[in-house]
DNA sequence: ACAATTACGATACGCTACGTTTCGTATTGA
DNA sequence: TCAATACGAAACGTAGCGTATCGTAATTGT
């Protein structure tokens, strides 16, 4: 019986079973990284829509049943190939200034966005719609771990007083992040670095004070 | 051969070629109506991922081969069924004061994101990401009636000097309705009347003078 | 060395829903 | 009356899902 626990940390969708203490033959690390390899490279040839998971573990040189033995289903697949490949991309700058550094890193969000990882973003949330279990994993992995870093800004920026104490940080995070994931998901208008400065500067622009 | 042209502003979706002049049988609109009804239900009782075209079909008492007649995907049927039941729920007010009109506004929509429409939204729009012409269609149809009527009220503002000129308005409707889309979406914080209210206030307090 | 245990790739399986086609029947305009 | 069109029912081929089985390879403990 393969639990399908979350539990994990560091890959929390994929089932990390190898207790080094039991007998038997281990889990092959090269096939673990061929599949994820072989995932991000398939997203960004046909897109998660038309990704099925026989087309990852032919392209991985894999059993199918391999893939199974590790990931519940596709979405987690993708979801670690993306995590692993995303999140060195977007290191948090320290300027002196709340602004410049909302400004640097929300202009850093854009380019990923416009990126191949844009549409693989866009897809994993789109999926998630319709999978509980993706939701969190993405929430856990991807969101929550960006809004951290978010948050430390704002709150460095309240204690040289750029910001008002009493303004809500998840709010205003909500106010300058959400308004990316909007265009990126609903494709209404363009997304670019322009668009970010834009945002920042109207949504702190009476911030101060 | 059924083309799959949008054309019809009506229900861009609906494949509607019944020329008057045409001899043969007509589309029956009954079955047109029982089909949305039993979308609707469906997709109140199981949700958008479980809907399945012969499910809608056996409810609404039709055979799918009638829907396939008019509609080309599942996708498109419950965009008819969700427009025509949503659309009305969304009057602009006119208070005279930009900032309480955006805030009943927006508290009407958190009002709309939190019941059974709420899920139909983010379904449609998590199905809009492996699907361009149904993202087409949710721009067309719900998206750009809806900030179309916001525009006005900004416009209105900027009449009675409450924002300043030079304001985006493309940008401020991003800042104020994106995030909401955000939590709808994403579901890492609750979309309460109060956040529209705190989001309101936050965005706009520095856009006049 | 050897047994027990586990992972491997290959293959076959049952299942579900898709979207299409066919068919006999019902409705409509000319 | 006749041609054209929509109807529901049924059957179809296709695709991918997730599971199970099988013989083989690797690893640990004795």
């Amino acid at each position: 019986m393969s639990s399908r626990k979350i539990a994990n940390p560091k890959t929390l969708h994929c089932d990390e079973e190898s207790h080094s203490k039991a007998p038997g033959r281990r889990r092959c690390p090269v096939a673990h990284q061929n599949i994820l390899c072989a995932a991000r490279t398939l997203l960004e040839e046909i897109g998660f829509a038309d990704l099925t998971i026989e087309g990852i573990a032919e392209r991985a040189g894999v059993g199918k049943t391999t893939i199974y033995r590790r990931w519940p289903n596709k979405a987690s697949v993708v979801l670690d190939a993306f995590i692993e490949a995303a999140t060195k991309q977007l290191p948090f700058p320290d300027t002196g200034s709340v602004q410049e550094d909302l400004r640097l890193q929300m202009r850093r969000m854009v380019k990923l966005m416009n990126g191949t990882e844009g549409r693989t973003i866009a897809t994993l949330i789109g999926g998630a719609q319709a999978d509980a279990e993706l939701a969190e994993a993405f929430r856990s992995q991807w969101l929550t771990a960006r809004r951290e870093e978010a948050r430390q800004i704002i709150k460095r920026g309240k204690g040289r007083g750029e910001i008002r104490a009493d303004i809500d940080p998840e709010v205003l995070l909500d106010a300058l992040y959400g308004p990316l994931y909007f265009r990126l998901l609903i494709g209404h208008a363009p997304l670019t670095p322009g668009y970010a400065d834009k945002l920042v500067r109207l949504v702190m622009s009476g911030l101060d004070s």
